[in-house]
RNA sequence: GGGGAGAUACCGAAGCGGCCAAACGGGACAGACUGUAAAUCUGUUGGCUCAUGCCUUCAGAGGUUCGAAUCCUCUUCUCCCCA
């Protein structure tokens, strides 16, 4: 375990990446005390791919971590089959055992990419552990600990009875569930998005009628995707954990100028006045020393600086990618965009005619808009070079 | 249980017998511009052996008609109001 750092210091650090501290006298107080704090951190293993997004409250926890706390991980089994009510898709189908376990264990790989997940230095616990073993009474008696009006004080929960939206009975206990967490593992700061505070606090309460310490909240802020909406995988503006390093690279790259100081701040590991001195130079510069943080922080620091070169490369010097995709197709003559949707460039062809006529393919390096193009391909003739858009690449040969 | 409104391409939404492969908006894709973007402008946005040609689409199944996304019947599903 590491020293624990200077307690002013790691609460700096930690209101770098916080929205909101419930409250800030209590967390500084524990900083100063001379144990290692338990910190909190619950995930639903509902879906399989982690984003950039999804890993501000990780980043945090991981800071935590450096600072010598311990982290406290709960995989949300038993809750994952309930389902959180905030998500706008309240219908959530109820999950099965298996993908729950499948979820868990591609949610474990992805936040290991962030945080130390050796048992020396993080717990991880899931709440089956004791909801599994909770009877209907037990139930009842857990629910008794709180009213209605508290729980209806959450604001999605307003709206809904407002709006005359269903609400049923067990969403109204998921805060209860996620609070009987922090009791059983007795945490000392629960993490989570800033639209977790309501559960957060729910956490706090029930340790407080345990008799426990109630733990500090810290909510983390949002991460908008690169186009400035609400980060989503449907919006396609998200930059996935997974995401291969040219990829991640050339994901922020596409950020709007504005959310740099955001980005800086929540997804890279910059300090305060090192990212303002960034951001006061080229906005180009910044952008491409965002990306390198950010896939250096995911990638290690030699892939980062790879992808770099490959974009600018790519990008600024209009070169051809280093690794164009090699397509064998059958021997013969093709009409080009037959040989576009051959070579997987195009979804169709009639698409693919369509992307010739505006002037977007390239044949060895040449601009082509016809789209009677015949391509001779037999056996032995030499690999064309072919170029869709900005970014698709392909040399075909005969097989 | 009673009454009403719907289901149209990736999404939202027009169309209500031929001029409909289907307006418009969003998204997506391409081109120009650029700092890589964003913004802006332009174009494209069912498929095909590439054609002033053919094929498949307007919830599903039948029917009327020379001709149906549009009319009729039934089915499925959504939403709203009353009980």
């Amino acid at each position: 375990m590491s020293p624990r750092a200077d307690p002013e210091l790691a609460l700096q650090r930690i209101r770098r990446l916080a929205s909101d501290i419930v409250t800030g006298d209590e967390l500084a107080g524990r900083l100063r005390s001379d144990r290692p704090l338990r910190i909190k951190f619950g995930i639903d293993p509902t879906f399989t791919e982690v984003h950039l997004g999804h890993a501000v409250p990780i980043r945090l926890l991981r800071l935590f971590q450096e600072l010598g706390h311990f982290p406290v991980l709960i995989l949300g089994d038993a809750t994952a089959r309930l389902g959180d009510p905030t998500g706008r898709n309240e219908q959530r189908p109820a999950l099965s055992k298996e993908e729950v376990e499948r979820n868990a264990a591609t949610y474990l790989d992805q936040i290991g990419r962030i945080l130390d997940l050796d048992p020396a230095r993080c717990e991880m616990r899931r709440n089956s552990e004791w909801f599994g073993r909770m009877d209907f009474f037990d139930a009842l008696k857990l629910a008794a600990r709180t009213t209605v009006a508290r729980l209806l004080e959450r604001d999605d929960f307003q709206k809904r009875m407002q709006a005359a939206a269903p609400l049923h009975l067990h969403e109204l206990l998921y805060p209860l569930m996620q609070g009987w967490d922090s009791v059983m593992v007795q945490a000392d700061v629960e993490l989570g998005g800033n639209d977790q505070l309501f559960n957060l606090h729910m956490g706090r309460l029930l340790q407080e009628r345990e008799g426990m310490q109630p733990q500090v909240c810290v909510t983390t802020p949002l991460l908008l995707g690169t186009d400035g909406r609400k980060m989503s995988k449907t919006y396609g503006n998200h930059v996935p954990l997974t995401a291969p390093p040219q990829d991640m690279y050339g994901k922020v790259m596409s950020l709007s100028d504005a959310l740099m100081p955001d980005w800086f701040r929540l997804a890279t590991n910059l300090d305060e006045a090192e990212a303002a001195a960034v951001l006061a130079g080229h906005p180009r510069d910044a952008k491409a020393r965002l990306a390198a943080a950010v896939t250096a922080a995911l990638h290690g620091p030699a892939a980062a600086a790879a992808a770099s070169a490959e974009f600018d490369r790519r990008f600024q010097q209009h070169a051809l990618p280093s690794d164009i995709p090699e397509v064998r197709i059958a021997p013969g003559d093709y009409l080009l965009p037959n040989l576009l949707k051959e070579a997987g460039l195009a979804p169709s062809t009639s698409a693919a005619r369509r992307l010739i006529e505006q002037g977007g393919v390239r044949l060895d390096e040449q601009v082509c808009t016809d789209a009677k193009t015949v391509v001779r391909l037999h056996d032995g003739a030499p690999a064309r070079l072919l170029q869709a858009g900005k970014r698709r690449f392909a040399r075909v040969a005969p097989r």
